[in-house]
RNA sequence: GGGCGAAUAGCUCAGCUGGUUAGAGCACCUGUCUUACACACAGGGGGUCGGGGGUUCGAAUCCCUCUUCGCCCA
């Protein structure tokens, strides 16, 4: 007969699919939460790490979002009140050095600006670009709801961030400090700890003699990284417990280039073991000597100024020569270098590897320097944070990235908030321009005239790191401190999805704050994907040019075979390898599949048709085929691996994870491949093929149990994808026979387990086992694969109304004309054990090669020989026997006996064929 | 310098609280354009689980040690 032509055109056609039901889906409201609906649905809710504002998407942010986009839509199948916030973040640093750059190339500074009309610039800059990463991840298929689009920036969440600034000053926490603090003279802006990344760096260790002031003929040696800073030197410190420099404590020294004469001191900070034991001591210049400069009360002159170059800054008078005066540091280095060899000061260089601080977003080394900043006091907000993890209302995963979050939390060390730079939250403090005595005003409105002499005010010229906007993120977005429905609604949420890198600059911090603000941690569950890397391992990036854009994988070859390709490869927290010069090869697998689940519809459609199906439900279990019942058991079993894979979606008891269920779920990779073992290697290998005569029989109810089974069949399937590939698996369920009109996948329930009894697919088992063993006789045969071959399946009494009734199942399967009997018939044949005593005969008319036969017979003979007599010694054993668990004892029993019982047939089957 | 992780098939990885005849995908080999699919189907080869010690009736799995690689922190 002839098959109508399938409703779906031959190939899948990603770019229509994704253009088509994308804005179906936005403008149907699919992904909008709303809180009203949160009292009867578990809210279900994730923030996205919100992107920089000028960011480009990469691969990283198609990763990220990714498995955001799968939990979120994983969560609003199964009947949550699932909401994704999405936003981007100003990005203070870096959002100013793109328009600096700019500027540069327009040959100006933003001081030629000024600061008004450079922020004013920064913002035009933003509104008209910015947030183009946000259409970006629309078209990878992000269900995040947009109407609640935020934007650090934003009037809403800058009151947020001065609401948190005023209220951590008023519980003492924010305070104006005078320390050394990490710089970058290129940015012109201090930095926190954590935004001064560590390089390894081969670098010289120079060791300094310094002559004594009472004896020009003894000298004291120190060593250093930097001799530039020499000329800020307020003191040499030994170990007071150091024998050698004992004597000399108190004593002064005169240094080089100079002449200024300085104490030696005794401070147990110096290592007596690096270096010659003695170290120089340059406190505006080092955050370790500034607290050696504060114990002993040492001057802190500044030798280096905003910039980087070597010039009497403060407190330096007559310290710098003037020839070394306005010399970049790296240059003043060198010259000091050459002046010190010559006035006989310089010992020796040794080569030294050491780490470098570097601005982590201009590279840039980072400059130590003496100023005022404000911090603020971190150990209370961590304790809190220590708690949220150790009582179980938090957890991270993988699991190992615990202690690194604990061991961060139980070091943790004041945070400098404060930048020098513009484009950024302004500090709400103000100061009285006249000396009416005021302290500063901190304020969470405006200031403009002093409240104590009414006289005129100015405002803290510095801006807020973009962090203390971003720690916020979890409560600012839902319209803290306002106590707006969303946040009653929404916070705390569930889980938050990054990559590790940002656990202290952003994870952790938003843990404190959520705890500290609200007192609850913004979220149970932190989840840590790995990096996206090159084929050599190399961390995908611009500079090197091995990056991949995920538009660039859309257009060749769709979204979901973008994002199947991340998640079938994403092991929890492992690096996912991509070639970028060749995306064949790294997105095939994601094709591949998409184009076999648009094969599986098109057979689907084309035989199935567009009649109404029955519900599985409705059928009458007697008229199911084994194939029918195997398929349904297969499918509650490839259910519960997805839910096993993917959950618990929360705590399952109060707010606190079990130990037992910490570290449960979120098995992305294993989710993915259960839902394809079962669509491909199930519905489409087994159960599509061996219904295909049951769909030609026109006009049968057989025909019409097999309809409704496989619609029904891949109907689970395509919920079960629905959160890895979205689009095609829409497209292709809008098309099932039985999807109510006006609905969506996307809002679909997730399904659940039929009820289908375990072993209820016994039967198809035996009809996948005996076309295996018939194929793999023909394959060794060499049977013209176009042939039909003979085939016999010799029964048990158990098994023979089951074979019977199956018979053609296995020869349409298997291109064989098979026959049932209750005894071997013998002759010229190849013969295969298969289990349950049932045996296969293939006469192969001329064909059987009886040396063949013997040898393959052979060969499983002696295997099995061998794994038996393994198996017998350990059951012979008596320690086995006596410690091991009585099941384990049971099961190597029965296996024993199984494997003896086979033994012996293929014993017989050799022995009936002869030397 | 401290901490953590990894080392299993050519490649990327599963193998969770010790008991499997060590698995998957890709790659490879042999067939097949069998009217859903060659981006596919059928069959097949390939691993002394990094080295060495130990615990145990039993170790890829637990402990120690060495080697190599990676990450984080100072």
């Amino acid at each position: 007969m002839t098959w109508p032509d399938s409703a779906l055109p031959t190939t899948y056609d990603a770019a229509a699919t994704e253009a088509t039901w994308y804005p179906t889906w936005t403008e149907h409201g699919v992904f909008t939460a709303d809180p009203a609906r949160a009292a009867t649905r578990e809210p279900f809710v994730i923030v996205i790490p919100p992107p920089n504002v000028t960011a480009v998407l990469h691969m990283g942010h198609g990763l990220n979002n990714t498995v955001q986009d799968v939990l979120i839509r994983w969560r609003r199948m199964a009947g949550d009140e699932a909401l994704w916030v999405p936003g981007t973040d100003h990005a203070g640093i870096a959002t100013q050095n793109v328009v600096e750059k700019q500027l540069a190339a327009e040959g100006k500074t933003r001081f030629d600006l000024g600061r008004e009309p450079f922020v004013q610039r920064v913002a035009e800059f933003v509104d008209k670009t910015g947030g183009e990463i946000l259409n970006q991840l629309k078209s990878i298929g992000a269900s995040a709801d947009w109407s609640r689009t935020a934007y650090t920036f934003s009037p809403e969440l800058s009151r947020s961030v001065r609401e948190t600034f005023v209220r951590l000053h008023e519980d003492g926490l924010v305070y104006k400090g005078h320390r050394v603090i990490h710089w970058c003279p290129r940015c012109g802006t201090s930095l926190s700890d954590e935004e001064a990344e560590f390089t390894d760096t081969n670098g010289k260790l120079y060791h300094l003699r310094y002559a004594l002031a009472n004896d020009a003929s003894q000298f004291i040696t120190v060593a250093t990284t930097r001799p530039e800073t020499m000329l800020g030197d307020v003191a040499v410190a030994v170990n007071p417990d150091d024998e050698r420099y004992q004597a000399l404590i108190g004593q002064e020294v005169i240094l080089p280039l100079n002449g200024v004469r300085i104490p030696i001191v005794g401070d147990s900070y110096t290592d007596p073991t690096f270096g010659s034991g003695a170290v120089k001591i340059t406190p505006a210049h080092d955050a370790n000597d500034f607290e050696v400069g504060k114990r002993h009360q040492l001057a802190m002159p500044v030798i280096i100024d905003a910039e980087g170059f070597v010039r009497e800054v403060e407190g330096a008078a007559g310290r710098v020569p003037a020839e070394l005066s306005g010399l970049d540091r790296f240059a003043a280095r060198k010259a000091i270098v050459q002046l010190l060899e010559a006035a006989g000061a310089l010992v020796k260089i040794e080569n030294h590897a050491h780490s470098v601080r570097h601005c982590y977003r201009c590279d840039t080394v980072v400059e130590p320097r003496l100023s005022d900043q404000w911090f603020v006091k971190m150990q209370p907000l961590a304790d809190k944070a220590l708690a949220a993890l150790r009582t179980g209302e938090l957890r991270i995963l993988p699991e190992r990235w615990e202690a690194v979050y604990v061991n961060w939390l139980e070091g943790i060390r004041d945070w400098n908030i404060s930048r020098q730079i513009w484009w950024g939250h302004r500090v709400p403090v103000w100061y009285c321009e006249s000396s009416c005595g005021e302290t500063p005003i901190v304020s969470r409105t405006d200031v403009t005239q002093c409240p104590g002499c009414s006289g005129s005010v100015r405002q803290d010229e510095d801006v807020l790191d973009t962090w203390f906007s971003s720690w916020l993120w979890p409560f600012s977005t839902l319209g803290w401190p306002e106590k707006t429905p969303d946040l009653k609604a929404f916070y705390p949420g569930d889980v938050l999805v990054t990559a590790p890198e940002i656990l202290f600059f952003w994870v952790a911090r938003m843990v404190m704050s959520g705890c500290w603000f609200l007192d609850k941690a913004p979220f149970h569950t932190v989840y840590l994907h790995g990096t996206v890397r090159d084929m050599q391992h190399r961390k995908m990036s611009k500079s090197l040019g091995n990056g991949i854009d995920p538009l660039d994988v859309v257009k060749l070859y769709g979204a979901d075979a973008l994002r199947w390709t991340m998640v079938a490869g994403l092991g929890l927290g492992v690096d996912i390898m991509l070639d970028p010069n060749d995306l064949e090869k790294s997105f095939s697998p994601g094709r591949n599949f998409c184009t076999k689940l648009w094969n599986i519809g098109r057979f689907l459609l084309s035989r199935v048709g567009t009649d109404p199906v029955a519900p599985v439900s409705s059928l009458d279990r007697a008229q199911l085929a084994p194939a029918d019942r195997w398929i349904l058991e297969r499918l509650d079993i490839a259910i519960a691996d997805c839910d096993a894979a993917l959950g618990p979606a929360r705590p399952s008891t109060a707010e606190h994870w079990a130990e037992l269920e910490r570290g449960r779920g979120l098995r992305l990779s294993e989710y993915a491949e259960a839902a394809r073992r079962f669509v491909w290697n199930e519905l489409a290998d087994w159960y599509l093929e061996s219904i295909k005569p049951r769909l030609a029989a026109e006009g049968t109810a057989d025909r019409e149990v097999a309809r409704a089974v496989l619609a029904h069949a891949f109907d689970g399937a395509l919920r079960l994808l629905h959160p890895i590939v979205p689009f095609i698996t829409e497209e292709l369920w809008q098309k099932l026979p039985q999807t109510p009109q006006g609905t969506f996948l996307a809002q679909a329930a997730w399904p659940v387990h039929s009820g289908e009894p375990a072993g209820a697919g016994a039967g198809f088992e035996m009809v996948r086992e005996s076309v295996a063993a018939i194929r793999q006789v023909r394959a060794e045969y060499n049977v013209n694969p176009g042939a039909w071959v003979d085939a016999v399946l010799v029964a048990t009494a158990d098994t023979q109304d089951m074979l019977a009734l199956q018979a053609d199942t296995v020869g349409s399967l298997a291109r064989a004309k098979v026959r049932v009997e209750t005894s071997n018939p013998g002759g010229a044949a190849a013969q295969v054990l298969l289990s349950g005593g049932i045996e296969l005969v293939v006469p192969l008319a001329g064909m059987v090669d009886l040396e063949k036969e013997k040898q393959r017979l052979d060969t499983e003979i002696v295997q099995l020989d061998k794994q038996l007599t393994a198996l017998d010694a350990r059951l012979a054993n008596e320690g086995f026997v006596s410690k091991a668990k009585p099941q384990v004892v049971e099961a190597e029993r029965a296996k024993a006996t199984e494997w003896r019982t086979r033994l012996t047939q293929l014993r017989d089957k050799r022995t009936s064929l002869g030397a």
